[in-house]
RNA sequence: GGCCUUAUCGUCUAACGGUUAGGACAUCGGCUUUUCAAGCCGGUAAUCCGGGUUCGAUUCCCGGUAGGGUCACCA
């Protein structure tokens, strides 16, 4: 019936070109996100119709990719499905199949042209100023299509096309946009324009998310709908994102990276998500934490965003440390040990270094500055720095012996942070304020701007390395004369 | 260049004709703590420009400017 309503099905189609970027993932995370909020269904469909721009391995990575941030497909070329198979390049025969009405129709023809010659012809006119259009070359008698000539659709009606969009409103286009335009190459592979029109059909695909980049060739595939006499699905223009210049849509050329390098850098697949999620959306209300599940339940396409932005990377180590926060206990340390040199991957220190990234966040960072190597390297850094504020060096050499007192007759058993705490309080209140004391203690043990407290990093080194690097303090201060 | 499209703090955004233009990140300041962080509190900061429409425009219309997209046997 009319007015039953459909079952959603939406789609993400990449092509085996490369990495998936961004912009790549945004688009599937919305597809797939509308699809599990309807209760509906969500297809991978890969578009290997340039066997040119075909990059091994390509299929595996956006596989990897998607799986990396938990997003599932109901149907794919991994899995199968209903409408299998999900490879266009596995789809000959259906594109065949429509070519072939459409050519009974009169809506298509063979090209008889050499490429050089369509060529000539473009330049002439690029010569002479005015725009191209193959359809001003269109021939009085085309050969009979025999599948080595390109198949060209065939415009019998110019007209300037307005549609729909989700998230655009009215969207428009004029008569110079509408070309006769390749259904299908002259190497037997159809062109995005056609194939994906067929595919959507087959698949009974309701709603397409797609990027800015479409709009203008719309009016090719209204014509083929109309042409066709088929129902079009439903399209949500996703808003551009910008490269971090904001000049630049974000492109691969350009330095958009591959996804996956993300994780790679410590970032957690929930942070990533949601950070995607906001990159072109925001939900009603001023939730900016949101799980995957708190996503798909917010999501609306009425909230996409029109206008495109530049992505915030400050934003996404911000996000990222909101996620490792709602880490339960286990998965925090699971996800810290991943990180660890095997130096550190030792009982007593895990819970210190997950306290610190549930506040920093940035776990990558930290290893790969060496923020963490103090644990079991003696550090290296400059004299002035062991100096607090208005104190000096020979006071601060004399509060470092004090120190190294206490720390000496502290006896083995009771060398633990809570003992070494009340001890080092005592003589840090003696003093006209704690930092002299304690700062000292700090830089000394980890050589460090910021760093664990310095009862902690006492208990972990243990009394004999504590008492060694207090030494080493005491000499560097003493050196620098 | 033609066609299409977009425009709010530094950045990402909220507002669907009436708000002291809200929030977040960043930044700055204060508080707190056991040094530094972290945390908490607070501050600075925006409607691209010009015309309309309206009692009233961030919001609607037109023009300008600036940005983006597209004009392939790529998707």
């Amino acid at each position: 019936m009319e007015n039953q309503k459909q079952k959603v099905v939406t789609r993400f189609a990449p092509s085996p070109t490369g990495y998936l970027h961004i912009g790549g993932i945004r688009t599937a995370l919305y597809a797939w996100a509308y699809a599990k909020k309807n209760n509906g269904t969500f297809i991978l469909r890969i578009e290997d119709t340039d066997k040119a721009r075909e990059v091994d391995g390509s299929i595996d990575h956006i596989i990897k990719s998607l799986k990396w941030l938990n997003i599932n497909w109901n149907e794919g070329p991994d899995i199968g499905g209903p409408h299998a198979p999900y490879k266009q390049s596995e789809r000959l025969e259906s594109y065949k199949k429509y070519a072939q009405i459409l050519i009974e129709k009169g809506y298509a023809y063979a090209d008889p042209y050499t490429e050089e010659e369509v060529e000539a012809f473009r330049k002439k006119a690029d010569e002479e100023k005015r725009p191209f259009l193959y359809r001003d070359h269109r021939p009085e008698n085309p050969p009979v299509w025999d599948g080595t000539k390109p198949l060209r659709f065939k415009v019998k009606d110019i007209k300037s096309y307005e549609w729909n969009d989700l998230v655009r409103g009215k969207l428009s286009a004029g008569p110079e946009a509408l070309d006769d335009f390749i259904l299908i190459k002259s190497d037997g592979y159809p062109t995005y324009n056609f194939a994906h029109i067929i595919d959507d059909l087959e698949m009974d695909v309701t709603h397409v998310m797609r990027g800015d980049e479409f709009i203008s060739s719309t009016p090719k595939f209204l014509s083929i709908y109309e042409a066709l006499d088929i129902k079009r699905p439903e399209y949500a223009t996703l808003p551009p994102i910008m490269g971090p210049d904001g000049k630049k849509k974000l492109g691969k050329r350009d330095g958009a990276k591959d996804f996956l390098e993300y994780e790679k850098e410590g970032y957690l697949p929930s942070a990533m998500l949601n950070f995607l999620a906001f990159i072109g959306w925001s939900p009603k209300g001023e939730k900016e934490i949101l799980t995957s599940d708190e996503f798909i339940d917010l999501f609306e396409i009425e909230q996409i965003h029109i206008s495109g932005g530049k992505y915030n990377e400050e934003k996404l180590d911000w996000i990222n440390k909101e996620h490792i926060k709602l880490l339960g206990e286990n998965e925090l340390e699971k996800y810290v040990f991943a990180w660890l040199p095997i130096e550190l991957q030792i009982k007593k220190i895990i819970p210190v270094i997950t306290e610190r990234i549930s506040k920093f966040g940035d776990i990558k960072t930290m290893v790969e500055n060496g923020e963490l190597d103090f644990f079991y390297k003696e550090p290296v850094y400059e004299a002035s720095k062991l100096i607090y504020k208005d104190t000096d060096k020979d006071k601060t050499i004399s509060n470092l012996k004090e120190v190294l007192e206490i720390i000496e007759k502290t006896e083995e058993f009771q060398f633990n942070k809570d003992n070494i705490k009340i001890f080092l309080m005592e003589l840090a209140d003696s003093k006209e304020n704690r930092g002299q004391i304690l700062h000292p203690i700090r830089f000394a043990l980890s050589g460090l701007d910021k760093s664990p407290d310095p009862f902690i990093l006492t208990d972990i080194l243990g009394k004999k390395e504590t008492i060694s690097r207090i030494n080493k303090a005491i000499s560097v201060l003493s050196q620098e004369m």
